[in-house]
RNA sequence: GGCCCUAUCGUCUAUCGGUUAGGACGCCCGGUUUUCAACCAGGUAAGGCGGGUUCGACUCCCGCUAGGGCUGCCA
């Protein structure tokens, strides 16, 4: 409950023509994030009034990518499309008692209206000037809210942008059904959203715009607005609204490389300053407050989302890792060899040697100018010590390092044998390898090497 | 064109009238390593412009400018 004594309910209501973008992700987020501090209810409506482009894959992958991110809703999934007998009585209602009305004029009348009105630096809306023609069901035209030349100033209390205001008269009577059986959004969205007892709209700020509509539909139908709260929106490099055009913009794009809690982390922080960069889903819902989420938009940074994305996967344990990776061919010791250098998980590829034989170039074995032979006889020694050393990391460290003293040069004695064990320029520490990997597998690896070195 | 929103380092931000304008990412430079990563130390870099208000403005007010969103019988 809260000061209001009723309790919270919000929802998120993405439309099913396409997969579920990181702002409607961050969007879901602070609603859930609200739901959740203020202990009330969070919805999950599926807008697909638009029956051309609506499908049930996108739904489907909207809902995956959801649960991916473990945001979970309460209830079931309200569907529009089945709710198509509410929204029929709610606009015969407001038809009957003259607050909508069919309206005839064809696209090219309203296609002039509009260009006569630009051109007249006007704003751009239809004022329907034969609202009194008898209600011509046969006529197929389309239903709009009268509005008129209303001198209603319509205003708001935005929990995030403060006050808000527009004027009835710019709107025009805008559109809000096709047919009794087809409604449009601006209708359909309040029509849920009363009948769903919304208590706060938690949305992009590219929906203030509808905002004064939808409370002249409010208001139409007898019903009290809820509170409305607009997020800034997610931009690209170039500071337009994200979109395909700036990459990968779908959260089930990420789900190769991106660890769910990470995303939750970057796009919560994003719109929002917590006490601390990285913190747990559980720390979000302390700290969040609706009121304290930032007004304007920031840029999506790959980078730190990469960083965080490095955080996340330091800590996870091997059997998450194999889980999350796909890869369980590792051992358990190896895991955090890779974890500690990953900034995503595809990456993973790139430490095969630590479950498969590594293919390289011999002369990867050459440490700066030694010769073949040094090389040779530095493998040599290191596989003696190998094979009669106990496989811990302070024994074989210790021993390698009296060889590199004996020799006189330690990176002859490391560098041959990480390229022995790694096939890589690059790589953990040979003794954390040689470890990981176990004596057998190691003892294989030089020998292998040795060989090489001989052709 | 009309309506609306926004404005501090390259990026994300702190500051709620008096600060050497703080932190994080990035970047650079050391340390540690045989290499990489991680880690630690340091460094780089900011208040769009013009008016007010005030003893004093990044902070409050106004204007401008800039950027963004909307302007559908999409959502």
């Amino acid at each position: 409950m809260n000061k209001n004594g009723s309790t919270v309910k919000v929802r998120i209501a993405p439309s099913p023509t396409g997969f579920l973008h990181i702002g409607t992700a961050q969007s879901a987020l602070y609603n859930w994030l609200f739901a959740k501090k203020m202990g009330g209810t969070f919805y999950l409506r599926i807008e697909d009034t638009d029956r051309e482009r609506s499908t049930k894959e996108y739904e489907d992958s909207i809902l995956g990518a959801l649960e991916w991110l473990d945001l979970k809703w309460d209830g079931e999934v309200v569907r529009q499309s089945e709710r198509t007998q509410m929204y029929r009585n709610a606009l015969e209602q407001l038809l009957s008692s003259g607050k909508a009305f069919y309206c005839h004029h064809s696209q090219e009348e309203l296609e002039a209206e509009r260009q006569r009105q630009e051109s007249l630096k006007e704003p751009p809306r239809h004022q329907c000037n034969h609202k009194d023609l008898p209600l011509g069901k046969e006529g197929g035209g389309i239903i709009r809210l009268v509005v008129g030349d209303s001198k209603q100033l319509i205003s708001f209390e935005d929990q995030i942008k403060g006050h808000i205001e527009f004027k009835a008269e710019l709107l025009g009577d805008f559109s809000i059904a096709r047919s009794v059986s087809d409604p449009l959004y601006n209708f359909a969205a309040v029509v849920d959203d009363a009948d769903m007892n919304i208590t706060h709209v938690i949305r992009g700020e590219d929906h203030i715009s509808n905002t004064p509509k939808q409370i002249l539909v409010y208001e139409a139908l007898g019903k009290t607005p809820p509170l409305f709260a607009h997020l800034p929106l997610m931009l690209g490099p170039d500071r337009s609204k994200l979109s395909k055009r700036h990459g990968a913009m779908a959260v089930i794009d990420y789900k190769k490389d991106y660890l769910p809690d990470a995303i939750i982390n970057f796009v919560g922080g994003l719109g929002y300053t917590f006490s601390s960069d990285v913190l747990s889903r559980d720390e979000m819902i302390k700290e969040f407050e609706l009121s304290k989420i930032h007004k304007s938009g920031a840029i999506f940074d790959t980078k730190k989302l990469n960083w965080l994305n490095c955080q996340y996967i330091k800590r996870l344990s091997p059997t998450e890792f194999k889980e999350v990776s796909g890869i369980s061919k590792i051992s358990d010791q190896a895991v955090p060899l890779v974890t500690e250098r990953l900034e995503k998980l595809t990456d993973a590829d790139n430490f095969s040697y630590l479950w498969q034989e590594p293919a390289y170039d011999k002369n990867l074995l050459i440490w700066k100018t030694s010769s073949f032979e040094e090389v040779k006889n530095s493998l040599e020694k290191s596989l003696n010590i190998l094979e009669q050393s106990e496989m811990t990391d302070t024994a074989l460290r210790n021993k390698l390092e009296a060889l590199s003293v004996d020799i006189g040069n330690k990176g002859l004695v490391f560098w041959p044998l990480r390229v022995a064990l790694s096939g890589k320029d690059k790589s953990p520490d040979p003794v954390q390898l040689a470890c990981v990997m176990g004596k057998e597998e190691s003892v294989k690896r030089i020998n292998k090497a040795l060989e090489t070195l001989g052709q």
